[in-house]
DNA sequence: ATGCTGTTGTGAATCGTTTCATAAAAATGT
DNA sequence: ACATTTTTATGAAACGATTCACAACAGCAT
């Protein structure tokens, strides 16, 4: 009569090996049992095919080992890759990951946040640009490139050593005038800072340059206006550009090649995140690659770690050069 | 005395609102109510900022409201196309998504399977290489691209269709000669129709055809090697490539170019799967664009539709043509 | 008033785990 | 052998929501 049409629960497995419930809940769980008792535990759970009913367990642990992920989508190259090594990262340490994929949409976003509340998630990672975004005191939270208050840790690439990087890389390829190309400046974010790496580092190697910064709403066409004015005899003024991420880039070098400069024999242009072609292919353009897997591992590192004291409010993971065909070398 | 430190639960509502537990439960669920009631229950709901526990939902109704997706990587373009659809789509019905990114890894697609079994997703949508998979009856579950039994739906694009679409769209502008490149033959799954569908196409529109199947293990250079074969007098056979993903097409496109092989002067490529440079540019070749809305849509619609009986074993959905830069028109 | 329906609110029992005070058994000392 | 300490197993209670048999009550007819 054992063939209960519903499936196993602990009692079945107790019944069935002989013992408590407890026992065979210190069997699941690993603590120490009489070794003849974990034997037969162990068979009857074979025997049963029983799984831990893990909702159960959360709702007595208060624990799901569940983190969510919001981020605006999982399209874009460096969103998908975080999405990736975030889920990798959670993985390794047996949590399972629930994708928030917020569209840019701020309701959704706040609703999601609403989601801990209902004991869905252990915590939250978030890469996320509402400026309301209000996170309780109380919710485990970290977020991605965005500083949100001091309760909450910030994880990105050391963005002003990005732009610094970036321009010396530019001097050293013999560029002497060179330029930043910039969007999405009004929320103040840690990408932000690739603009005063990238002034310092223009000052520290003696380049003269110039910045052109677009806001929210602004039309991307306006990059391409910049550019005209600075064309005279059919040459740019610029040897070197400098854009704010490598689609921005990507943006730019097709209205490069319509104005006809050559790249990158006319101008040398720099992105910044490390897209690659297919996520494996070699980089779309010359690059500042963000170590995404290390931001992963950080943001997971931070977000499990038990002693919320010693979560630093700012952590800046050191970047790398890409080189890709839009540099001389 | 009310401040409890614990997050408050129906309990502390039907106290605060002087009601009954079944009567809070009603409110919650929407069920008829007394209005005097209802209003009262909302108030202290309001009050106390309650948020129903859904550890404890679950583990009542057996349900979770949470989806499984199970797919290689987020990074590569297709995937990340998906990933994000059948986010979106499972959203509009208020449902989560469990994000099982197994990076080819067997045993991992595997393991996330039995999790089904621990309660904790209601059921999977899968886009999985794994031919060992083996999915119990009573698991929900919907494949995607590959027919793995006649229990579980597979959703996939109209790929003989698209095959044709291929050799149709490169007649009309003018091929004769054409071929066909692809990868990764060995498992059975729906993209292998491209092939049929490509040969049926090609016959008749009269066009002459060639084919180069690598399986797996083999070296994509063999591609090289097949189109060096191939080339005369500095001259390609071909005016015409059929590439089985957009992502075979990318690399193929890197080879013409060092043979020096003009694109699409010389000859016209045509890839599969509709990706775009940062997942909304243009494309990055021309290409048979999958229809990843309705297949996420239709994955979603199939899963939680509640008559088994119904579902049927194999859908296919209308693909079209995206120009890229790779043809001439 | 009394009895009969038809509503609507009530709260004990339940879901499958884990916890922990208690009981039983084993190990140790005298 | 017996008392004492240590180790190990037991199972009732608890987690927080839902269900459902039952109680309470309102409306209406007689």
């Amino acid at each position: 009569m054992r063939t209960k049409s519903t499936t196993p629960t602990i009692k079945d497995v107790a019944a069935e090996a002989g013992v408590a419930l407890g026992t065979v809940s210190k069997v699941i769980n690993g603590l120490p049992v009489g070794e003849s008792y974990r034997i037969r535990v162990e068979d009857a759970i074979r025997k049963l095919d029983y799984h831990v009913n893990s909702y159960a367990q959360g709702m007595k642990a208060g624990k799901t080992h569940t983190v969510a992920l919001l981020i605006p989508n999982t399209q874009e190259p460096y969103f998908a890759r975080l999405t990736y090594h975030i889920n990798l990262a959670l993985l390794k340490r047996n949590y399972r990951m629930l994708l928030c994929s917020t569209d840019y949409n701020q309701a959704a976003e706040q609703e999601y946040i609403t989601m801990v509340q209902q004991n869905k998630v252990d915590g939250i990672i978030g890469l996320t640009y509402n400026p309301e975004l209000t996170i309780a005191e109380n919710i485990p939270f970290i977020s991605i490139d965005r500083s949100i208050g001091p309760h909450v840790p910030c994880v990105a690439s050391d963005n002003f050593a990005g732009g610094q990087m970036a321009a010396e890389k530019l001097a050293d390829l013999g560029c002497r005038h060179v330029a930043f190309l910039r969007i999405g400046s009004s929320l103040s974010n840690e990408p932000n800072k690739r603009k005063a790496g990238f002034e310092n580092g223009c000052l520290a190697r003696d380049l003269s340059y110039d910045m052109k910064i677009l806001e929210d709403g602004d039309s991307i066409d306006e990059f391409n206006d910049f550019l005209m004015e600075h064309m005279h005899d059919g040459r740019l003024d610029f040897d070197g550009l400098f854009c704010v991420t490598d689609h921005v880039a990507f943006q730019v070098l097709k209205m490069l090649q319509k104005l006809k400069v050559q790249v990158p024999e006319d101008v040398q242009v720099i992105g910044f995140d490390g897209t690659r072609a297919f996520g494996k292919e070699e980089y779309v353009c010359s690059t500042i690659v963000q170590p995404t897997e290390d931001i992963a591992e950080m943001c997971v590192e931070l977000l499990l770690q038990e002693n919320l004291t010693a979560k630093p409010p700012l952590v800046c993971l050191p970047v790398s050069y890409g080189h890709g065909w839009t540099t001389r070398e």
